[in-house]
RNA sequence: GGGGUGGUAGUUCAGUUGGUUAGAACAUCGGCCUGUCACGUCGAAGGUCGCGGGUUCGAGUCCCGUCCACCCCGCCA
């Protein structure tokens, strides 16, 4: 029989008990953690619950029959105890807290029990993921699991905070909102009173937010849940939580401050670690040179160099057909590289590959010119001239990359990250943040034939580029940014438009026209002729964000509840198929699942 | 949509060249044990080798398909 709580409230917690509290009576609950018997005499119960465990002692023969009901407790079993605390003495375990003290039991109550756990519930042990999803009520008992949700809290706590200080707003907006065009796909509700009709889940409250800049709350905040029904990854949910800002009458120089504050504020107040602001600055077009990739890390210096004039008369054919073909040659230096096996380079050319790079050319650095890879197809024609470009040294490896420019780009940049990891170059106590700014405005995309938004289409482009808004849209920068945390997007935002005629013109550069554009986007079109304020904000991922302060290497270990790669809950086995007479109440039929 | 890793006892894993009754540790159950702290110790029980097909005298092992979990590319303004 399970037992209520009924009066035994609990005067301490499994965390808090120390030397200074000898001899007094204590009440703990908890969860057996652990249970050792010594026979006869002597048995001890290590009591867990989230602050912490506490041992407790049991005396066989001063008081036998809590000895007797303390025999039967078992692994998770939930109880509840009276005693005095006292010293451990000589036996005092220094590894834990309260290793110093224990609790000498004289009245044990057994809340409930507990069915044998499918895993031990211990940090050290690592159960299968999917037992662990599962069961995650009970992975989340472990101490190291518990952390990183209890620290997910502090975060948010030192964020309303900060915010609030500056005048901010937790305001609220719709979770059944309108489908829109552009981004990712979007999770649909139907609607039961209008047939055939959909409600979308946010992808983000961009635009509620900005009408609320319109309705002149100028400064908003909210931690918001966000939905984009898209395939996952280990820092991809399809439901993930946006610490979002926006603000009227702010300068991109202001919202960096603030942003700045609120970044070091939470690593000072939830990890101890101070940072110095303000952060640096890198534009889009350097990363993309320099590290190859729009998030850099910048925890280590290693760097892409541009080799295409150097190697313009060699007679490697895979550059000089790059080239001709209008692309580049770009090459990383591997400091002391020319210890690595070919296995390695195999291994970094994988990485090449997978981002679209045909192959990986490689040479050694030596005191007598380059050796071994391409080293006879570039030595003569071109091995001073790149010598002089890189300022490589004897015992270097070089890698090449020679194909389209984003090609290179994405194959030297994340072989570059290996390569750092390689060499031990990333101290893992570093944090390096760094602002990257003046992002293009629109990306060319081939397949669609089409101009996209690189950040969405509500950014606002330069002053100064708006001319090119109509003749050139591929050279309007905007007036947006991310925040990168060692090498991860942590965060982006952008100076938004607040002028209908300038919003009207993205969008017809993106294809969508007048009318379209009246459909879909009437109410902001609408909005912005109402005196809508100059503004701008920015979102965080709390998740991302966590993630990076607990050290975890999946979004899954800082959310509470979180879906597998194929977006199902294992634990309640969503989604799940629903009754007949729900789909037709939704005027809804499934059709083509046969094919699946 | 594509590439990769894994799936054997409740759990974590081992399992040789395809060959007798599929093993270990932990957990579980029972006994012993008066200072353990991942207690120790003796014993017991515990298996749809993910699932389906195929090859073979014989399949955990080889082949084909499929499901699940994880990592990555595409996708994610």
């Amino acid at each position: 029989m399970a037992e209520f709580i009924d009066g035994f409230l609990r005067s301490h917690n499994c965390g808090q008990l120390t030397a200074s509290q000898i001899g007094e009576q204590v009440t703990l609950v908890g969860w057996v953690q652990d249970h050792r018997s010594l026979g006869g005499g002597h048995l001890f119960v290590v009591l867990r619950d989230r602050y912490g465990v506490t041992q407790l002692k049991f005396d066989g023969e001063a008081l036998p029959e809590v000895f007797a009901t303390a025999e039967k407790l078992r692994s998770e079993w939930v109880i509840g105890v009276r005693g005095a605390v006292i010293d451990r003495g000589s036996n005092a375990n220094a590894d834990l807290p309260t290793g110093g003290i224990e609790v000498e039991v004289h009245e044990l109550k057994i809340f409930n029990r507990s069915a044998t756990p499918p895993f031990v519930i211990r940090d050290e042990i690592d159960a299968a993921e999917n037992l662990r999803l599962t069961y995650r009520y009970l992975d989340l008992r472990r101490p190291v699991l518990a952390s990183n949700i209890i620290r997910r809290s502090r975060v948010v706590s030192t964020v309303r905070r900060v915010l609030e200080s500056h005048d901010f707003l937790d305001l609220e907006t719709p979770m059944m909102t309108r489908s829109t065009p552009e981004g990712a796909r979007d999770y649909l509700v139907p609607s039961r009173v209008h047939p055939g009709q959909f409600y979308a889940l946010p992808q983000s409250p961009q635009l509620f937010k900005q009408l609320y800049m319109v309705s002149g709350f100028d400064r908003y905040y909210q931690i918001v849940r966000c939905f984009r029904d898209e395939d996952l990854r280990a820092d991809r949910q399809p439901e993930f939580t946006q610490i979002d800002i926006e603000a009227s009458f702010i300068d991109t120089e202001t919202l960096f401050k603030i942003c700045e504050e609120l970044v070091t504020s939470v690593f000072a107040e939830v990890v101890g670690k101070k940072l110095s602001a303000p952060f640096p600055r890198l534009s889009y077009t350097e990363a993309m040179s320099r590290y190859g990739v729009d998030a850099p890390d910048t925890r280590y210096e290693l760097f892409l160099n541009e080799l295409s004039a150097a190697v313009a008369g060699c007679e490697f054919k895979v550059f000089t057909e790059a080239l001709a073909a209008g692309g580049v040659v770009k090459a990383l230096v591997v400091p002391g590289g020319a210890g690595f096996s070919r296995k390695d380079i195999t291994l970094l050319e994988d990485i090449a590959k997978a981002y679209g790079a045909k192959g990986l050319a490689w040479t050694r650095v030596t005191d007598n010119g380059f050796d071994a890879g391409i080293a006879k197809y570039i030595e003569a024609s071109s091995g001073a001239a790149i010598r002089e470009v890189l300022g490589c040294a004897s015992g270097d490896l070089l890698l090449f990359g020679a194909d389209a420019l984003n090609v290179v780009n994405a194959a030297l940049g994340n072989v570059r990250k290996e390569v750092a990891a390689k060499l031990g170059l990333i101290d893992p106590n570093a944090v390096n943040l760094v602002w990257v700014t003046e992002f293009p405005m629109f990306e060319w995309n081939a397949e669609a034939q089409r101009w996209h938004a690189m950040h969405h289409p509500f950014t606002s482009p330069r002053a100064q580029d708006m001319p090119l808004l109509s003749e050139n849209p591929g050279a309007v920068l905007a007036q947006a940014y991310d925040l990168v945390l060692n090498g991860v997007e942590l965060g982006g935002g952008s100076i938004r438009i607040h002028d209908t005629e300038v919003q009207s013109q993205v969008f017809q550069t993106l294809g969508i026209g007048p009318e379209e554009a009246e459909e879909k986007f009437g109410f902001l079109l609408k909005a912005l002729q109402f005196g809508a304020p100059p503004h701008g904000g920015l979102a965080f991922g709390l998740d991302r964000f966590v993630m990076l302060l607990c050290g975890a290497p999946s979004l899954r270990d800082v959310i509470a509840f979180p879906k597998t790669n194929r977006a199902t809950d294992l634990m309640t086995a969503a989604p799940s198929s629903v009754a007949e007479a729900q789909l037709k109440e939704l005027y809804l039929k499934t059709v083509g699942l046969e094919e699946k």
